[in-house]
Order: C-alpha cells, then sequence, then structure tokens
RNA sequence: UGGGGCGUCGCCAAGCGGUUAGGCACCGGGUUUUGAUCUCGGCAUACGUAGGUUCGAAUCCUACCGCCCCAGCCA
C-alpha cells in the first residue's frame, strides 16, 4: 500500500534534516499535535497529526499530544476524549498520557511574573473596545495604553490580585511591552492573560480565574515540552516574531523552531471548525459523525480507512501554497484500499423481483463464490440460488437502448454473476405501466462456463429471493453544492448545502452472507461500491449500510456525456 | 497606500543554475463472469508578467501583476 512507502519529503523534512546535519538539536525531533479541544477532529487535522507524528516516527523522535485548553468557554471534555479516540484511530501514539496546557498554569504564571518584573509586562486596565482603539490598525500605528508606564511593582500588585480574584471580567488584562508602533499588528503589546469567572475548566475546575492566551502559552508550552520543531498552519506565520519575543525574554533554555505549512482546504464542504460546529448545532447534519462530515469521526462511520486517510494526506503533500484539493483524490485513495481488503459481496439496492420459470420450484442449489477476485487468499463462500431472486431495476430495459447496453433486456440474456445465464422472456406490468416483475429462463449448462454458439456480454449481480437480508442502505454525496461553499465573502456558507447529498433506500436485499456482517465492516458490494455496516439500526431491527464510495464507472461517465 | 506569505498541467506536487518527477482527473488500447480491478500508451517548448545577470534560469537580481493571512480580552 503506498501509505506504507517512503513518505515523500517537504520542505519541512528537509529543514529538520539540516537541523539533524549541524547538531541544532542533538539530533532529537520532538514534535507535537496541539488541538484546542472546541470541537471534533477533521480532515485537516489529520494533515496535521500525519505530519507531526509522521515526522516523530521516521526520525525515531516523538509527537506529544497537547491540549491547548486556555479558552475554557469553548472547551469541553467530551472534546478532550473524541480527539484523543481519533488519533488512535489514525494509528498514532502519543506515548503515555495526554499533554495538556493547563498542565503549565502555574508555570505560565510565573513566566508572567518574570516578564513584569523585567519591565517587559504590565497590566492594562483599557476595556476590550479601547484597547481595540488604541491598537490602531494596519496604516496607523498604534497608541500606549496609560497601563505602559505603571511601576513593576504597581503591576506585580495588580496581576496578583486579578489572579486572587479581586476583579470582575474584562477589568484589566496582563498585556505583553513590545511596540505599539510595530507594522505587525502582533507585536502591538499583544494581551497575554484576561480573567474569566464562572467558568469550570475541565482540567483545572475552578482553581484558576485568570486565563493565559495561545500566544503566550504555546511557544512556553512549546519549550517546557522541549519541542525542536513546533509546525503549524500559516496564518501563525506572523505570530512568530512574538512566538520568537517571548522565549528571548524568560528565563528558559529552549527555543522550538515554528514553521508554518499551508491548511488543507477540501472542495465541496467547509473546513473551519466554526462552521462545522454551526452545522452540528443547527441540526443541518446528525452531529460530528455525520458520514458527510469531513471529521474524522464522520468519515470513520462513512467507512473510510485510517490506511486511507494516512495515504490521502500523503498524496497531497505539504507546502507553503494555498490549495483545494478534489474530492476524486480522497476517493481514490479509500477506492485503493478497499479494493485490495474488502471482501465482494452482492446486494440489490433497487429489487425487480425475478421469477426462473424453468427453474424447479423449491429447489435451492449452494453455488460457490470467490470472495475477492484477484486475491485467493479470500477464500469462498456459499450463495443461495433459486426459482426466485431480486436483480436491480437499473439492470433491466424492456427494449435495447443503444448497441453499447449489455444488460438484461425482453428478449436477451446476461450472466448472473457467479451464477448461471439468463433470458428475459417477458416483463409483467401493474395497471399504471410500472413493470412488477421479470419472467426468465435459465440455461442450466453455463454455470462456470461460457454458453455454447453464442457471446453474452453482461454481467448482473442478484440476491436469492428467498434467502435475502432486507437492509437500509444510505447513500451520500457531497455535503456542498458548490466546490467552495465559502467563496462569497457575504453570502452564507449554508445556502449551498447539498439537498441531495442524503438519499435513504429502503428494501434493499442483501446476499445472506451480509447478513452476519458487523458494524463498521466493510464490503464491496459488487457493480455498486463500498459499503460500511452502521453500528445503529433501524426501527424494526433491520441493518444499516453506508455507502463510502462508489466504483469508479465509466458506463455512467459515458452516459452523463450522451445526454450533455 | 502597513506587515507577513504564496504564484510550475484542470487539482495536488517534485524541482534548490544544466534544459519540467510523480499522483489525481482526463483521453485512447488490451485483459476481465464487477461497464470494477489490472495493464499499456497519451496528456506543460513550459514554470504569474516584463526586464536583467549567465555559455545556460522555474531556479539568481529588479520591477510589476494576482491571490491569501493579520486590526479577539479566540486558537
Amino acid at each position: 500500500m503506498s501509505s506504507e512507502e517512503k513518505p515523500r519529503s517537504n520542505f519541512i523534512r528537509q529543514v529538520i534534516d539540516e537541523d539533524i546535519a549541524s547538531n541544532k538539536h542533538n539530533g532529537v525531533v520532538i514534535t507535537r499535535f496541539p488541538p484546542e479541544p472546541n470541537g471534533y477532529l477533521h480532515i485537516g487535522h489529520a494533515k496535521s497529526i500525519c505530519l507531526n507524528f509522521g515526522i516523530a516516527q521516521d526520525y525515531k523522535g516523538s509527537c506529544n499530544l497537547r491540549f491547548d485548553d486556555t479558552n475554557p468557554h469553548k472547551e469541553n471534555i467530551e472534546f478532550v476524549e473524541s480527539i484523543q479516540q481519533d488519533v488512535k484511530w489514525l494509528g498514532f501514539d502519543w506515548g503515555g498520557q495526554a499533554l495538556f496546557s493547563s498542565d503549565y498554569f502555574e508555570k505560565l504564571h510565573d513566566y508572567a511574573v518574570e516578564l513584569i518584573k523585567a519591565g517587559k509586562a504590565y497590566v492594562c486596565d483599557l476595556n476590550a473596545e479601547q484597547v481595540r482603539e488604541y491598537r490602531g490598525n494596519l496604516t496607523t500605528p498604534g497608541k500606549d495604553s496609560p497601563g505602559r508606564s505603571n511601576s513593576v511593582e504597581e503591576n506585580l500588585d495588580l496581576f496578583a490580585r486579578m489572579r486572587a480574584a479581586e476583579f470582575e471580567d474584562g477589568k484589566y488584562v496582563l498585556r505583553a511591552k513590545i511596540d505599539m508602533a510595530a507594522p505587525n499588528m502582533n507585536m502591538r503589546d499583544p494581551t497575554l492573560y484576561r480573567i474569566r469567572h464562572g467558568v469550570i475548566h475541565h482540567q483545572t475546575g475552578e482553581e484558576w480565574c485568570i486565563y493565559p492566551m495561545y500566544d503566550f502559552t504555546h511557544p512556553i508550552s512549546d519549550a517546557i515540552e522541549g519541542i525542536t520543531h513546533s509546525l503549524c498552519t500559516l496564518e501563525f506565520e506572523d505570530h512568530r516574531p512574538l512566538y520568537d519575543w517571548l522565549l528571548d525574554n524568560i528565563s528558559i533554555d529552549c527555543h522550538p523552531q515554528q514553521i508554518e505549512f499551508s491548511r488543507l482546504n477540501l472542495e465541496y464542504t467547509v473546513m473551519s471548525k466554526r462552521k462545522l460546529t454551526l452545522l452540528v448545532d443547527e441540526g443541518l447534519v446528525e452531529g460530528w459523525s455525520d458520514p458527510r462530515m469531513p471529521t474524522i469521526a464522520g468519515l470513520r462511520r462513512r467507512g473510510f480507512t485510517p490506511a486511507s486517510i494516512r495515504d490521502f494526506c500523503e498524496r497531497i503533500g505539504i507546502t507553503k501554497s494555498d490549495n483545494t484539493v478534489e474530492m476524486g483524490v480522497l476517493e481514490s485513495c479509500i477506492r485503493d484500499d478497499l479494493n485490495t481488503t474488502a471482501m465482494r459481496r452482492m446486494a440489490v439496492l433497487n429489487p425487480l423481483k425475478v421469477i426462473i420459470e424453468n427453474y424447479p420450484e423449491g429447489q435451492v442449489e449452494e453455488l460457490e463464490a470467490a470472495n475477492h477476485p484477484q486475491d485467493e487468499s479470500f477464500g469462498t463462500r456459499k450463495i443461495p440460488f433459486g426459482r426466485e431472486i431480486y436483480i436491480d431495476r437499473d439492470d433491466f430495459m424492456e427494449v435495447k437502448p443503444n448497441k453499447k447496453f449489455k444488460r438484461l433486456v425482453t428478449d436477451g440474456e446476461v450472466r448472473l454473476r457467479n451464477g448461471y445465464v439468463i433470458r428475459c422472456d417477458e416483463a409483467i406490468k401493474d395497471a399504471q405501466g410500472k413493470i412488477t416483475e421479470l419472467r426468465c429462463s435459465y440455461d442450466p449448462a453455463t454455470l462456470g462456463v461460457n454458453p455454447e454458439g453464442r457471446k453474452v456480454k453482461g454481467v448482473i449481480h442478484w440476491v436469492s429471493a428467498e434467502h435475502a437480508v432486507e437492509a437500509e442502505v444510505r447513500l451520500y454525496d457531497r455535503l456542498f453544492s458548490q466546490a467552495n461553499p465559502d467563496a462569497d465573502k457575504d453570502g452564507d456558507f449554508r445556502e449551498h448545502l447539498n439537498d441531495e447529498s442524503l438519499h435513504i433506500l429502503l428494501g434493499c436485499q442483501l446476499e445472506r452472507a451480509v447478513g452476519e456482517a458487523e458494524a463498521g465492516e466493510r464490503f464491496q458490494f459488487e457493480r455498486e461500491g463500498y459499503f460500511c455496516k452502521d453500528e445503529a439500526q433501524t426501527a424494526d431491527g433491520k441493518p444499516i449500510f453506508n455507502r463510502t464510495v462508489t466504483l469508479r464507472d465509466n458506463w455512467a461517465k459515458i452516459e452523463q456525456q450522451n445526454k450533455g
């Protein structure tokens, strides 16, 4: 499998190679994956996970899982747990306990005090709106906050009282004293600490009422953990001067290197956690693990394998350029994997009853079928065959529509996969003219051999009516009808939701062998696609299968082109 | 009109001064009891544009153009 091959290089690995060559960190490589537990992980996070854990593996280093939990307002324990589950499921190990930025709150506080003592941080009493005004804008410099001229003693006293819960939310913040005229907005005395009462932090409870900001927390947490390379996405590029400033201005002897790469965009979906949260909260999808979601949990439920997602991350590469990857790449990854790993089965999604009139009533044959056409190690199974079977309605037409059509037509023949050749003698219709069943005959001499004197081109799948397992099958399509749902800045991305993204098929007929499948099991339903059994059942106890992806379908493509 | 990035095939992406890897997609041929798989072949005189340096430039220099990010007490 391509995902297990040598990882291809990228500019970050080149930096690491150079650092190893120059013995910068004594040959050690330690990375970290630092999610904020305020949502479920998505395929974009998978890119970062594969990068960070992949590098750690290849360089015989390690990768920490560290929750960046400095904003208790938005975070909760459900997300802490789902994130760990998803990283594990993707196949990565962070060795021991997960880490939390909140583990370092006391140390972080001490570094803040150190900055204050050095005259490099001050307590500011401006309110949020004033801070914004004082900051200036992109083209005009900011102006100093009154607090900037506080004495060290005043700042120390105020900060201590902030911690001691003497002030309400928003009364004061702690700020770094850098440069209010800096062209980089991040350097205009960024906020380091804010006051937050009345929230219970999932790790520290009510121990703290001041919480450090990301820009303060991240570099120090990295340094505490001895991270060598701190990999993050492009939007943090102009936070790097602040990252470096902080580590240069406190007494810590570790200075990780921040390197930025571009985030993943995927066509026909959204990747921002804010937007995904909105879809979940507004009930526009069925939760974070809805199979249409680009979340790891959604992809898992859809039937994607960890290997296929790793392969995807490998294929898309790591660069600094903006990119929007086509869905076709993801689909190709899962097809590649499942093609070699999934058992073949037959399932009739849109059943049409077929009576084989020259087949003895009550007789049942057990036909043998390979579980994989190219891999004998998958073994074989028995498929019952009888007088009444189901085929898919799409596999029959009364009149042959064109000479390339090679499925069943009236007075025509077709091969039943793993079975006999049958001929359609008559299509029975109801009063409305809808075909209700087919009267056919079979050729007993065609089991495992081609008929004599004629060529039967088509092969269709089928299921014994008597032995079929009824199921619900869910067909998924892209979540959005537009390749880039958030293209128009003033429009609402929700307007582009695809209302055809889910089709539920009832009364599907599966071959007997699928009946024993366990939740999460994946199959190729021949000629249809790859399907995964859902953990849920229908109200009346019938199994539910989710379609992961269709098979590549050149015929559908040709038909599409003929129409268009 | 401040700062930081990015621009190589429809979409990703190698390339790091010596004459454009690869994958996806697409187009054709072969095998096939899945119109699948597999397989064979095709698919950028060209690297945002214009100049310059050089025997030689996607790679170096200059100037333009286009796109993305930054004005949270979010991360």
